[in-house]
DNA sequence: CGCAGACTTGACCGCGCTCAATGCGAGTGG
DNA sequence: CCACTCGCATTGAGCGCGGTCAAGTCTGCG
């Protein structure tokens, strides 16, 4: 996956930003509609991918930076005892790799958890069209920005806040970017397993299970496996507010 | 500070990255000499800072990120019960402020750890030189990037290592940071208390002193206050090495 | 129906936090 | 010069959160 999605499909389609339904999340809403041919006439619309495959993996050549168009991916290193470190979940709208632009190969590998479908961005192609449209290039220090901030509230969450804290704060973080694509901030499926949420907030898949029926008992949810409902946001966000804020 | 120095400081320099002894650590090395004056031309030196003092703070306007001259500094937010974390500390050669492009308001405070100067980058500048110059446009690329590995890394650091691994990798790191600047690695002066330490680490500062007191019974440093010596580099590592990898 | 993987629950224990006291060096003033 | 203070660092005693280990339960799938 190092190449370009294009190689293994010499026709990949031409991304079609305009008729995407999460174009108001992802990357046109930086450029004029004037703009947006430009923009998908360097996004390649990659093909789909079925749970457990990867987009990409550690250490290959980073070319590419992608859109996720529909499905779920978590993000991951193997640090060198072989242990597995998940370092993010990403959802429709949300853009993964930009932390592999810096050294050209891939920091992390990106695993599909549920039918996923992805844009292709190449990253010189990128670089190329921001030095022609300002706001493209002002989107993408932005985004980049923010995943800054992302990574150190994470890091921040980890550094001092309990069990309870950490579960509390990824039910609302999915929760906001859920209600971001209009879907329900209260009742929706985890596309990830326990394990993965474990070792995303530095837990033991005992621990996210303790305080899940806690929780529940508590009746500030309802869960069933990975069908979840919040019932109670506000005591959650009370709970989570310990530290500063989740993914706007 | 939310202002650019200059208002302060009406006649600020302009930089001279010319003469700086850091010019290879630091912006320069990502422009042709030819170009080094268009960035001088931007960048503003600033004034000294002195400990204690604050180059910016948390939620005024972000109007420029700065490269570190000399000093050290501490960046760290107050979450909303009023707690200090620390997120991170830049030395020499490294720019902060990064993570402050994306929502114009600083993502945290820039506390002085010692006598301490800056030049200042003005962020709308440095976007508009980097449309101009392709290599500017792709160092900061590069530098974000960086950024958000490091966060990443820290993150991964702070989920599953011990108290022992943290700072064993702390000390690794600016011993790395230091060599950088042809300084020596394995004697130095830490820049900040043990109090900062712990916070960055998400440790008690008094885990930090046992540890550091152990540390220094096993023969792997020698330590008077903040005077560090680093008496076994691999046995660090080994220690550090339950994690990925220290700053480069 | 049976198996494998994911999830839950329980019992136990250790790392690191908390609280509290003490040590230590720098700066200040008498 | 000492006495005093203040901030920082170290050291000790006790305990709780969450990890580990080990069963047990649920679920989907061939």
């Amino acid at each position: 996956m190092g190449q370009p999605i294009a190689r293994s499909h010499p026709s990949a389609l031409k991304a079609s930003c305009h008729s995407c339904s999460l174009s108001e999340l992802c990357l046109p809403i930086a450029v004029g509609a004037s703009d947006i041919d430009r923009l998908e006439d360097i996004i390649q619309q990659g093909r789909s991918f079925s749970r457990g495959e990867t987009v990409f993996k550690q250490s290959e050549r980073a070319r590419s930076c992608f859109a996720v168009r529909s499905g779920a991916i978590k993000t991951s290193v193997v640090n060198h005892s072989g242990e597995e470190q998940v370092t993010g979940f990403f959802l429709p709208g949300e853009i993964m790799g930009l932390d592999s632009i810096s050294d050209d190969r891939y920091a992390c590998s990106a695993f599909v958890l549920e039918r996923t479908s992805v844009c292709e961005l190449p990253i010189s192609h990128l670089e190329e069209l921001s030095r022609k449209l300002p706001s493209l290039q002002h989107h993408f220090f932005s985004l980049m920005s923010s995943e800054i901030r992302h990574s150190q509230q994470h890091a921040m969450l980890l550094s001092r806040n309990t069990a309870e804290e950490r579960i509390a704060s990824l039910l609302l973080s999915l929760s906001s970017r859920f209600e971001r694509r209009k879907l329900s901030p209260t009742r929706f499926t985890l596309p990830m397993a326990r394990n993965d949420i474990a070792n995303f907030l530095g837990l033991a898949v005992e621990t996210v299970s303790r305080v899940m029926t806690r929780f529940q008992g508590q009746g500030l949810i309802q869960a069933k496996g990975r069908e979840i409902e919040l019932l109670d946001l506000t005591a959650l966000q009370e709970i989570a507010l310990t530290f500063a804020r989740c993914r706007p």
